[in-house]
DNA sequence: ACCTGAACACCGTTCAAGT
DNA sequence: ACCTGAACACCGTTCAAGT
């Protein structure tokens, strides 16, 4: 799948064509959050926001690209609210960011909770283009300098895997947690941030069958 | 959706029938791991399986049936090989059980990687009846077993949700590995294992905002 | 009794016809 | 020029007809 299979036809200049697509993304977010992923079809989209089939399918290339354009908007928020939780929290304590973190993340898939969920599972079967790859690099480069800031205290060396496995890790957990209840878990927040601090303030002698393994915990 | 509409029609008893039903299921892997997901048709798998559609209806009430049949193998394949891990690793080390596991979470996803692969997915997108749930259900038991081997030495209240916790840590990071590179990352082991012994000995007061906050780590 | 595969319902996508 | 919605291709599922 090229990458202009990903994106909307026309261009944004046109004034007409951007609203129209502003008008189908919202009419798609709405199916998605009161009618579930069954109801997400072309038709049914196309019906709520007031247009016919066909109309449709001249602002997106096939319906991959709408629902990848509804994933690119969540992680451009998504990484706004990582870039301001890191920046806010530069002058606290390693523990105070991180849980501010995990907070953010339980947030993020709590906001909206029916959308979340259906973005997250369409986010995993489609091959979504260099473009939300980018979101993704632009999430860990922020976490990246988040962990740049404390590396004084880490007992790490790639810290780009570190921060690539921090995301990983608490939204797993998250999306865990979303899966099975609403609203969260009284204890996630919590447990997301053990996991994230765990990980990072391990001491590698920890796991690496020295003598010296039991010394630190 | 009725825990029966996830069953195969017959009963096993019938030893015809139990022979084409696993027929089917080996046609189904193989079109999984030769053909990918896209391919994974009710007509193809028939085909494969030297059947005709209909008859592949009189053994699967419906396609998601024959899926959870998979995910149901793959799944009953992991609760044994966590068990007989858990029991290898009574005598040793916290360290040297939880590598152990580490080492699992990453041969499973290994071991066929396009099956692994199309099942994690399709598990994750169908609703998929009890009995899948009762495997997991397992797994997390046998995980809580392995952690009371090792209670003194954490500093844990919940260990049933430790337990769930390690399982999707483990899970998600290996996954999301596998969806980006094959074979596994050099360091992915080893960083599964960074991440479930930070997980279980981060001690408490490291996170809660003490004044012993620093004392240990 | 059991199997077959054309037929049906439904969804993504297109394009001839209408304005 | 732009929109519409019937039509087409394809997939899951069924069931009348064949053995």
């Amino acid at each position: 799948m090229k990458r202009s299979q990903l994106e909307p036809r026309k261009s944004p200049r046109q004034t007409r064509s951007e609203a129209m697509v502003e008008a189908i993304l919202e009419a798609a977010v709405r199916v998605l959050e009161r009618e579930g992923l069954a109801a997400f079809t072309a038709t049914r989209v196309a019906e709520v926001a007031g247009i016919s089939v066909g109309s449709l399918y001249q602002y997106f290339p096939n319906k991959h690209a709408l629902t990848a354009a509804l994933i690119r908007r969540e992680q451009a928020a998504l990484v706004q609210a990582v870039e301001a939780v890191v920046s806010d929290t530069k002058d606290l304590s390693l523990e105070a960011g991180l849980s501010r973190l995990a907070a953010l993340a339980v947030s993020h898939q709590y906001g909206r909770p029916g959308l979340a969920s259906a973005l997250d599972h369409e986010e995993r079967r489609l091959p979504l283009g260099k473009e939300i790859e980018a979101f993704r690099t632009a999430i860990r480069k922020a976490m990246r300098g988040f962990l740049d800031i404390h590396q004084a205290r880490l007992p790490l060396q790639d810290l780009d895997s570190a921060a690539a496995d921090l995301l990983i890790i608490a939204r797993a957990m998250v999306e865990a947690d979303a899966d099975r209840r609403e609203p969260a878990a009284p204890g996630l927040e919590r447990r997301v941030l053990r996991a994230l601090m765990g990980y990072l303030l391990l001491p590698t002698e920890a796991f690496t069958r020295s003598r010296s393994s039991r010394r630190f915990l």
